[in-house]
DNA sequence: TATCCACTGGAAATGAAGGCCA
DNA sequence: TGGCCTTCATTTCCAGTGGATA
């Protein structure tokens, strides 16, 4: 029934992008400058989870590489990559400069290495550009005339609230696209259009897609998910085609499958803290400290341990309620986010192996 | 209202790991 | 081979916040 299951994959983009006409030429447009060998201002993408950001980007990139084969593009995810050694190191693998790179490389000597490959422009595409814990990549990247930027991220204020001064005053004029979440029609027809390309003729009914469209709450990737999910559970079953009843228990399954690789992903100890909050239900700090030492031989510190819960909330695994003093840690509720995945929501689907 | 206490998160220090080079 | 240099994870220290209590 499966005839290509890239198409199912996140990362796979599409000849032609759907819903997003008008998002697409204002990037275009903002990167036109690289047709006349000049260097276009810095270019910003903005939407929640789901909304085709990355997408849109990979596609006009694409597009623009037809026109103009060389320029170079470079796409590095600031999740995997979050520090300057890693962005600039990210950026010269992506563009085959990275030979003779180590961990021991200096910093300074990675930005020389990029600064001496300016025979072609370079467009580099920070995604998650919001999860950067050392801005100092920006600023490097500015500095270089032959290096464009396009920044990923959920909301404008909290990117620019991580940046000092220097970046900010630099990144301050550039192009916004602005993207918001699909309705289920725009959606219907994205999962549509994915469904001729991967499965056979009528696997899948329109009515069906509209459900998962439905269920996705205007987030094209948990859309895609399901559709994948419902694909492989019919083939797996020898049918034809998707049936309701597919479709149905493939919603949960496919924030599910997410939710599982990244807690794969985790550490050991990140692991037994995930392990006690889900145990507890609802769990005080000090109270999952004590739970934690008892459950490990080499217990981490108390503040290692707070670096661990930072990153397991923003891998939407746990959260966090309340501030300071009587906050408390729980494990996020699946089916709320499938349903009710709330504007704004981390783009917090990372692969096991994009995990510490 | 003052003080105590639990907690968070920033900044600096430390140590492990790995590559380079004399 | 050992000293040096770098990155990065972890630890240490501490200021700030806000609820609880006398």
């Amino acid at each position: 029934m499966i005839v290509d299951d890239r198409v199912l994959r996140e990362d796979f983009v599409p000849s032609e992008v759907v819903h997003r006409h008008d998002e697409v030429n204002l990037l275009s447009e903002t990167l036109e400058p690289l047709l006349y060998d000049r260097r276009p201002e810095p270019a910003f993408l903005f939407g929640p989870t789901g909304v085709g950001k990355t997408c849109i980007a990979r596609y006009t990139l694409a597009q623009l590489r037809e026109q103009e084969p060389d320029v170079r593009v470079a796409y590095v995810n600031c999740w995997q990559e979050y520090t300057r050694f890693r962005v600039l190191y990210g950026v010269l693998s992506e563009i085959g400069r990275a030979i003779d790179v180590h961990r021991s490389t200096p910093k300074d000597e990675l930005f020389g290495k990029l600064a001496d490959a300016d025979d072609n422009p370079i467009v580099v595409v920070l995604d998650e550009v919001d999860q950067l814990e050392e801005t100092a990549a920006l600023y490097d990247l500015h500095r270089l005339p032959h290096v464009s930027v396009v920044l990923i991220a959920n909301r404008e204020e909290e990117l620019f609230a991580g940046f000092d001064d220097r970046v900010r005053s630099r990144l301050r004029a550039g192009t916004r696209v602005r993207l918001d979440r699909y309705g289920t029609d725009e959606l219907a027809a994205i999962l549509s259009n994915r469904a001729d390309e991967a499965l056979e003729p009528d696997a899948v009914t329109a009515d069906q897609l509209r459900r998962i469209a439905d269920a996705a709450s205007g987030d094209a990737r948990v859309g895609i998910g399901i559709l994948r999910s419902a694909a492989h559970r019919a083939e797996r079953r020898g049918q034809g085609s998707i049936d309701a009843e597919t479709v149905r228990t493939a919603i949960p399954d496919a924030r599910t499958a997410i939710r599982r690789k990244t807690i794969q992903g985790l550490i050991e100890d990140q692991r037994v803290l995930y392990d006690v909050i889900a145990a507890e239900g609802e769990i005080e700090p000090g109270d999952l400290y004590a739970e934690y030492e008892r459950r490990v031989d080499d217990p981490k510190t108390e503040r290692t341990l707070r670096n661990y819960l930072t990153k397991m909330v923003h891998y939407d695994l746990i959260e966090a309620v309340g501030k300071r003093r009587g906050r408390t840690y729980r494990v996020v509720d699946e089916d709320a986010t499938i349903d009710t995945d709330s504007e704004g929501g981390s783009d917090s689907g990372v692969d096991a192996d994009e995990l510490p």
